[in-house]
DNA sequence: TTTTTTGTTCTTTATTTGGAGAACTAACCG
DNA sequence: CGGTTAGTTCTCCAAATAAAGAACAAAAAA
């Protein structure tokens, strides 16, 4: 079992993701994989830990593969799967984070071919937040190498 | 009557932000405000467009008004409110949105205090996510700075 | 060959959600 | 005063979601 701290901060950041739209136990394996010491589980372990049945289980985790989230690799021998998050491709994930914020510039462009100029002041706004989206996603490379340049 | 385009606009946009976790009605509300050509329009206005109920609308309108998102102003010798998007602020919405990506790093810390020293290599990507979310949010007003020196 | 392990898939169910519609309210209008 | 405008609030309902549980399947073990 897992102690106190560990269940809390699994809901904590359950929750978390939550409400950026994953479901719920999707959230909830998200968080197990994060505290669990070993940074894997297999399937039984996640069914077990989170008291869920396997259905669901195996829902989640067929989704969280088809979004990058976690993978899994499997020890000689063993039929098992032991699930874990990709951590090591943080850098991508969070460079599609960062350039899906920006996405928002594509359909505000179909915005401002179809208004008129009644309201300049606010076409002015919307052509200033397209700008900028490009703006961050063109500097998110440079972004990442300074922040490594830094690291070092 | 909208026109095609821009009825199908506002469904495009609705849907972006329902993906995001708004409700839809609020999503096509916001996606309104932003084709129609005075950027702007009344409770009724709002109905009839979207052909939804009284309630609807005033359930999302006072969402998207706490969250920041629309604002009304009112004419003089009229009762009727003409709500519009805060298009203004969009700065400080995007900061924000900006930040909030690095909220993550806030429970990502007490991941790592939970931690052992099992997996050091996890640890590191941990330790690594975590600066980075830092390292962004402090680079944040930089940005902005560097963008409108871009713009001028 | 039968059983066990490791899941997947299908059907059912409880909960949540989003919105409809009607009743209500407060301000103004004639 | 009664009616109209501009919304709000309440109750109800339909649809979507998320998960349970059982049946199923494929591979390996006994």
């Amino acid at each position: 079992m897992l102690n106190e701290n560990k269940l809390e901060l699994i809901e904590r950041i359950g929750v978390f993701h939550e409400q950026r739209g994953m479901q719920p136990l999707m959230g909830r394996i998200f968080g197990l994989l994060l505290v669990l010491e070993e940074a894997e589980a297999t399937f039984d372990e996640i069914v077990d830990y989170l008291n869920v049945s396997k259905s669901a289980v195996s829902n989640a985790l067929n989704i969280l593969q088809l979004q990058g989230h976690i993978a899994y690799k499997t020890k000689p021998g063993e039929r098992k799967r032991y699930f874990f998050l990709t951590m090591d491709k943080w850098e991508e994930a969070m460079e599609k984070e960062l350039c899906d914020i920006s996405q928002v510039s594509s359909f505000m462009k179909d915005v401002l071919k179809e208004r008129g100029n009644e309201k300049p002041e606010f076409n002015h706004h919307l052509q200033d937040l397209c700008n900028f989206m490009e703006f961050l996603k063109n500097k998110v490379p440079a972004l990442f190498k300074e922040f490594r340049k830094s690291q070092s």
